[in-house]
Parts: structure tokens; sequence; C-alpha cells
RNA sequence: GGGUGGAUAGCUCAGUUGGAUAGAGCGCCUGCCUUACAAGCAGGAGGUCGGGGGUUCGAGCCCCUCUCUGCCCA
């Protein structure tokens, strides 16, 4: 295709450029900060859509600070994603035919840093050929030897003010991976199961019911919990009941406690503390012993305290051989359908287990005060503003955060114990923990040099809610000092406020007091255009990269900007990066047609100079509006806009006369002007094309590194658009006799001042001295159209349209000022406005009227 | 169960404090290869703004209610 733009060939040059040239301009500017932190993406895979449009939003506005002289500080960097890379590497190793469990710990992490070292390296090789900005000099990684300093320092601190604790306490441990997870890191699936209703037989005659979900956790049963209140259980509870657990035969007390649903089953409960979080605050409540009979992998224990046929079998199957047996002993009186919640790890999809064990516990609860306080000073704002609320609701709540896990690749905790002089006990038999941020070089009690440190590792997004901090030289230095923290602003999608947004906030306000971020901007999930959320498991996902092979970067960027909206889910297709490569393609031959470039001043020169420097003014001063109020749909719109409609379609028409004759010097100085200005103004949202365009202009240096423009000046757009709406007039005139501009009826132009010249030229038509035929009004003069017969037929069947479309506008706005309602309280204005428009709507019917008798009379 | 979005053109979606005839992209129809661009140019059709009620001089927008639907939390 003759004069197509190719972005394949022209879009790979830029990067190099701007890798080079961008953080040396940021490194030296000296206007106001403008910085925010990357969400570093996981080093688990490559990026995805989600991340082009995540990139591409900051870019923008990166682009966009930088041309208006702020001193930009966007920092980069990628994040390990403990638990999510972990069960990659070793589906990879598995894959390969090589169990993970085979290899020793550091010949994982061998292969877990080379693992990174390549997914980097992709990563960021994706994000410069999307075109972004960042400050690659200070590219970080969440593992790296900054942030790791930062967080052994972040958890001393917290430890040693009692924000940080260990516990023994239930948690949620997912049995697959064998490892604690936090609260939101389980999801709840309705899932159909069975409801059992076991018979338990007291001590000393009689039975009691009892309902559950989970007949293999009787033997771990240490009670049976009833309401006090509840009247069928009072004289039992008098008497001070026990009953024997089946099977087994274990004698357990009967209890009360006002945790029991009686309305549930036969209102008595299992009481399993080391497996249900309900039991589990019953038993502290009791001080009643904790049984635990599972595996950490999610299996019965073989010991004693469990029947020898199910011993080491998995929860299910030890369900199903329970049932069995009780059954068989005629202990299971009732068996139905019963759905329930159950928990799955959303990282391995494991079932998850409550299970007793010893955590570390940040408690979120202690900044809760301070961090409601920050928000009701708009610390931070929401974009869009409904998330405020979630933000707020979440820290009513916020509670205790576990964030130790049993996995191998993560930070290990700063924390060690003493395993005592050659065996002998130490004085920290307490198991007291020594936590420093260096190893200690011997146990403070009893002087022992055999100090082993936390095999457990933090979870990931402790050190991600680090990461505005490090990234700005914490704790070495006050991230304070430049100016550039807290930082300006965050964009993230919104599927991870809980996990890293309100952490960073957290973090922020525990070790600086500050919220790490004046603004947040949550986008939404990009999905398929039935909006579907794309998934390898549907087949449905698009390849950021493959788009960029065959439409090019700036396409793909157009694509997720002209379509970004405020909703949690962003439909994405084909069809969009259609219209921009569409719109590249427009402009890349806009450009061509401005050459050959000529330097110079614009000056105005004719009407359309004036117009066009208007039409410009208003776009800059538009872009400016949304993106100060973050809305690049809106901006990039504008540009769209602007540049297609004024630009190309009345500006380079009206100037093309211009270009081929006599007025070619200034007219091409002005030409390449305003498009270097567009330029500038379409550079943040197609960063590349608007290089090539700049270069082929012959501008100086990078668009990237120009400043922003200022307005033309202008006297004002109305002569031209007096012309460009006669224009229009006769194309619709030409419509509504049913001919085309390609055959002309004759024309001629009379009581026109100016404009002539071209009207003539951007209507495509050669006025005569003296036509006879029907007559148009427009904006410079009369256009007589020299039409006769079925045209004049055709003519008056459209000025009887017009007519009766006119009458009914009449009727509506006369409607409306007969209303003693509207003209009482309406603003003057707007009953201005609709007497402004009925003397206008008069004014066209009656000469409609007038046209049509005339055309009658000629007719006849 | 609690919270929170959505329903506007054939499709996907905009619509800022209520104010003249509700917009875009894609698709569709008509005519054109007009010396930058057919990935284009010119013109056009298409909407009871989910249903019902209310407030108001005036409602896509505010209030109530119903139906359908997405997401988050328990």
């Amino acid at each position: 295709m003759k004069g197509a733009y190719d972005p394949k060939e022209r879009e790979d040059r830029w990067l190099l450029r701007w890798e080079d040239e961008v953080p040396l301009f940021d490194a030296q500017s000296q206007g106001d900060p403008f910085s925010l932190v990357i969400p570093p993406p996981n080093v688990t895979g490559v990026l995805h859509l989600g991340h082009a449009l995540n990139n591409t939003l900051q870019d923008v506005l990166v682009r966009w600070a930088r041309l208006r002289g702020k001193c930009v500080r966007w920092i980069p960097g990628t994040d390990h994603a403990g638990i999510a890379t972990q069960m990659v590497l070793e589906r990879a190793l598995d894959a390969e035919g090589i169990d993970p469990k085979s290899l020793s710990s550091q010949e994982l992490l061998e292969k877990a840093w080379a693992w990174k070292e390549n997914h980097r390296d992709r990563i960021v090789g994706q994000l410069k050929r999307l075109g972004v900005t960042p400050y690659w000099p200070r590219e970080r990684f969440t593992m790296d030897e900054r942030c790791n300093r930062g967080v052994r320092k972040a958890f001393v601190a917290l430890y040693d003010r009692g924000i940080i604790k260990e516990g023994k306490r239930l948690v949620n441990w997912d049995t697959r991976l064998e490892t604690a997870l936090s609260d939101i890191e389980v999801e709840r699936v309705e899932k159909e199961g069975l409801l059992w209703t076991l018979s338990y037989q007291l001590v000393g005659g009689g039975e009691i019911r009892i309902a559950t979900t989970r007949p293999e956790t009787i033997f771990a049963d240490v009670a049976i919990a009833v309401h006090p209140k509840d009247e069928r259980f009072v004289s039992l509870l008098a008497q001070g009941a026990s009953a024997k657990i089946p099977l087994i035969g274990k004698e357990i007390p009967l209890i009360a406690d006002e945790g029991v649903d009686r309305a549930f089953g036969e209102g008595a409960l299992k009481v399993t503390p080391a497996h249900d979080p309900l039991d589990f605050e019953i038993g502290l409540r009791h001080n009643l012993p904790m049984e635990d009979i599972l595996t950490p992998d999610g299996k019965m224990v073989k010991d004693h305290r469990v029947p020898i046929e199910v011993q080491g079998l998995d929860v299910s199957m030890a369900r199903e051989k329970v049932v069995a047996m009780l059954k068989e002993a005629g202990q299971c009186v009732d068996e139905k359908p019963h759905t329930s919640a159950v928990g799955i790890s959303q990282r391995s999809g494991a079932v998850i287990e409550p299970r007793l064990s010893q955590q570390w516990f940040l408690n979120m609860e202690r900044f809760r005060k301070e961090a409601l306080d920050h928000l009701a000073k708009g610390k931070p704002t929401f974009l869009p503003p409904r998330w405020e609320k979630i933000y707020r609701d979440w820290w009513e709540v916020a509670g205790d955060w576990c964030i130790s896990r049993q996995l191998w690749w993560g930070h290990q905790l700063p924390v060690w114990r003493c395993r005592g002089n050659d065996m002998e006990r130490c004085l920290l038999g307490c198991k007291k923990p020594v936590v420093a941020e260096e190893p200690p070089d011997s146990c403070p009690c009893c002087g022992s040099r055999d100090m082993v440190q936390e095999e457990d590792v933090l979870d990931t997004w402790f050190s991600s809610a680090l990461w505005p901090l490090v990234s700005f030289g914490w704790p070495e230095i006050d991230p304070r000092q430049s100016g550039e923290f807290p930082t300006t602003l965050l964009v993230t999608g919104y599927d991870i406020l809980f996990f890293w947004v309100l952490k960073m906030a957290l973090m922020g306000i525990a070790l600086e007091g500050e919220v790490p971020f004046g603004e947040v901007i949550l986008h939404g999930l990009i999905c398929d255009m039935s909006g579907t959320k794309m998934s390898k498991s549907k087949g449905n996902v698009v390849d950021p990269l493959k788009v960029i092979g065959e439409d090019g970067a700036d396409a793909l960027r157009f694509a997720l900007l002209f379509n970004y909206t405020h909703s949690e889910v962003i439909p994405f297709g084909e069809d969009q990066v259609v219209t921009g490569r569409r719109f590249l393609n427009k402009v890349w031959n806009a450009t061509r047609l401005a050459l050959p470039a000529r330097p110079g001043l614009f000056e105005s020169e004719r009407i359309e100079d004036d117009w066009i420097a208007s039409r410009f003014n208003e776009a800059l001063e538009g872009v400016d509006e949304a993106l100060q109020k973050r809305e690049v749909r809106v901006a990039i719109r504008v540009v769209y806009r602007f540049f297609w409609d004024d630009l190309c379609d009345w500006y380079l028409e009206a100037i093309k006369r211009r270009l081929r004759g006599e007025g070619v010097v200034q007219a091409s100085v002005n030409l390449r002007h305003v498009m270097g200005e567009t330029l500038k103004i379409l550079s943040p949202f197609c960063p590349f094309i608007a290089e090539e365009a700049w270069t082929l202009l012959e501008c100086e240096g990078l668009v990237a590194l120009s400043s922003w423009p200022q307005k033309i000046d202008t006297e004002g757009g109305a002569a031209f658009g007096r012309v460009r709406s006669s224009v229009m007039a006769y194309r619709e005139s030409l419509r509504a006799l049913g001919l085309t501009p390609e055959s002309p009826p004759p024309l001629s132009l009379q009581g026109w001042e100016r404009g002539k010249d071209l009207f003539a030229h951007l209507a495509r038509v050669k006025p005569l001295e003296e036509v006879m035929g029907i007559e148009v009004e427009t904006d410079l003069g009369r256009l007589v159209l020299g039409i006769e017969g079925k045209d004049a037929e055709q003519r008056l069947n459209v000025l009887g349209l017009e007519i009766k479309e006119a009458r009914n506008r009449i009727s509506r706005l006369e409607g409306q000022l007969a209303n003693r309602g509207f003209i009482d309280n309406a603003p003057q204005d707007a009953v201005t406005k609709v007497k402004e428009s009925l003397r206008e709507v008069k004014r066209i019917e009656s000469e409609a009227i007038e046209k049509s008798d005339w055309i009658r009379e000629g007719i006849s």
C-alpha cells in the first residue's frame, strides 16, 4: 500500500534513544517533583495486557509532566512474587522431570535467581518495547540488597514496638505448598457437600447428637459445646455431663458457650480447636487442649489418637472412611446435602485447612486511627472516588496480618534462635527469639555462638509494602529529602488494593508517618469483548507483544487509552487496535504532506491560519484540563478529534492550494509549526510516531524531551469558520437534492464579500457568474444552484421536510416559553437561549417556505 | 446476608453542577481511487437512555421501587 505507515520498521529505533537520553534529562530537571513507583511486575512470567494498560497510563502522565518541565522520577522494578514464583518454578522443574524436593534449598535458590534474571530481562524488554520511560538507573528488585536492608529494618522496628509478634495461632494453611497464608489469600467457594448427624454416647447413658460437615475431625474433639440458654441441654450442663467420641471412646466434657448457633443441626457443636476458627475461639475461652490430627500436607496423623484404618489418609478419603465406620457402628444417624463455603488457596488452588501453628503477625489495627486521620485529610485521594469508601471500610476492620511463610523463596525473617552450647539447654529455652537487623554473634542469654536464622520467609507483600520507601532511598536516606516522597501518584489495578495499596499505606504510616502517595488511580482488568477475564485456560488471552509486532506499540497504546474507562472491566478487541492503526496512518500521511519541512515562525497570513491556531489552543487547553483530572480517555480524544477533524479535514485541505502556489513559504512554515506543536501533545499517548514525524519535520532533538506548547497567537477562527459552514451547507444541499459532489450543478455565489476562492477550493467547485435556480443561504452569502425538473421536485420534498421539522421545534419551544413556571424559575440564561432558538427556527421556517414558493413558481 | 458497580445506537462504551435536536469507536447504507492517506474522502440511517412511580418549569442525570447482571466481603 503506497504511503502507508509501517510501525514495524520504525518503532524500534526510538527505544535506545529514550533509554539513553530520558534518564539524563530527568536527572538534570529542576522542576517540581513528579514522582511515582511502578507497580513491580512479578518475575513469575511476562507481561500481559493489564501491565500494558497500567504502564501506558503511567507513561502518559509521566511524559506529559516531563514536557511541562516537572522533575520526573518514575522508579521501575520487578517483584520476586514469593509464592507465585516458587509455584511456577516447581512446576517447571516437574515438567523437566526433576522433583523439586530432591534439590537442596541452595540449588533451588540458584534456579530461582536464574529464573528471576531471565524474566526480569524479558519484562524490562517488554516495557521498553511498549515505549514507557521510567528512570532506569534506579531500577529495583524486591529482593535486592537495598530492599533486603529495608525489610530487616522495618521488621525489627515494628517488632521492637510490639507491632509484629510471634504466636501460635490458627492460620490458613495451604496443604499443597505447606505454608501459612494471610486471610486475603484465601478464596471462599460454595461447595456442595454433606452434613452428617453423629451420635455421641453420654457417659452414664443416653446420647447427644451433633451435626458436622467434617466427621474426620472427631478425633480432635476436645469438648462438646452448647448454648448456655438452650433448654435442651441445661440439665445436662448442670450435671457436668461428658460424652465419648465415637470409634475411639475418648471422654470429652460438655461445655456452655455463647458462640454456639442453636439453630444449626441439633444445637450441639463438637469442638475441635485445632481445626476450626470458631472452635479455636471457644477453645481459648475455656482453656481447652488443642489436638492437631493433620500433618502439614493435609493427611491424618499416624498415631494412636486416630484409628489405624484412617491413619495417613488425606482428608477427603479419611472422611469417607470415618463415615463408613460410623455408619457401621450405628453412630451416623443422618446424612443430607449441604452447601458450605470452602476456603481455597488463591495461589495453589488447594483446600485451605485451618491449622494451628507458630507464625508471625503484624497488628494493623494499631494504625487504624492514623490511617483514617490521613484519609480525612485527603491522603490519599482515589480515582475513581468510590474506592475511598472501600479503603476506609478496610481500615475499619483491619486486624492481624500473618506475615510469615513456609517457603524457600523470599526474604528470610531477621530472627535468630539459639541452639545452645553443646546441646545444653539455652537460657532462651523460652524460645524467645533474637530479632535483629544483623546476625547476632552469640546468644544474649547463654553466649552460645550456635545461632540459627529462622527458616521462614516473609509474605511477598511485606517487601512490596516497602516499595515506595525503598525506591526513594529508605532506610539509608530520608526519602523526603529530595521532595520525591511521598510520591505524587500511584497507578495500579483495583484487584491489589487490599494486597498492596493498603500495605504500602500501612508501612508509610508506620515507619515514616506518611501515606506514600498523594493520589491513587485504580484501573480495571482487561477483558475480551464479551467481558470475560482473559486467561490461558479460556484461550482468550491477547499477547501485547503480538499486537505490538503487528500494529506497533503506538496502536496498542492508542487502543488502551482511547477506550479506557473507570469501569472494573475494560473490554479489549482487535477493532480497537484498528482504530489506532488508522489514526497513526493518518498522522503519518499528514506529516508527509507537510514536507519539505520549512522551519520558521508561525505567522497568521490567512484566515485558515487564525482558525487552526485557535482550534489548536482549544485542544491544548482540553488536553491539559483532562490530564490534570487524569482523564486520559478524554485527553486522547481531544487530540484525535483535533488532529483528524480540524487539522487534516479542514486546515490541510485549505492550505493545499497555498502549498502548490505562491503562498508556499509561509504556508509551509505555518503547517510545520502547527504539526510540530501537535506532535508534542500527541507524544504522551503515541510517542513513537510522534518522534518519527518530529524527525521528518526536521525538528531538533527528541519530541519527548522538547517542551509543552504555548498557545499560538491568533485573531480567532470566526472568519474561516464561516467558510467552513458555507462549504458544509453546500454539501448538505447537494445531498438534499440527491446530487453528489462529482456531478455538481452549475453554481453561482451571490452577495459574497469574501471567501469565494477558499470556498471554491474546499467545495471543489467553479462558480459561474449567472445561474438561475434554487437558493441556499450560508454564513457568507447566497448559493444559487442551477437545477431543474426532477432535482427541483427533490428539493421541494426536502424543503417540505425542513418546514415540518421546523414547525415541530417551534411548537415545542413556544410551549416552553408559554410555561409560566419556566419563565419564572429558569435562569435568565436558559430563557434567553430558548428565545434565540425560537427566532432562529422561525427564520429557517420562513426561508424554507419562501424557497418552496419560489421553486414552485419556477416549475409552473 | 452486607457492601459496591452496571443496564444509553446492531456491538463495545462515553455523557463533568439537571437546561436547545443525547455522543464516540466499530459495524451498516449511498456516492467517490479528488496529487498525504481507500488504513482514505463526502454524505447518511439508526436510540421511549432496563420497567414503574415521584421531585422539578424542565430528568439519561436527583429520590423511591421492581427486574436482570458484574464484582468485593462475610
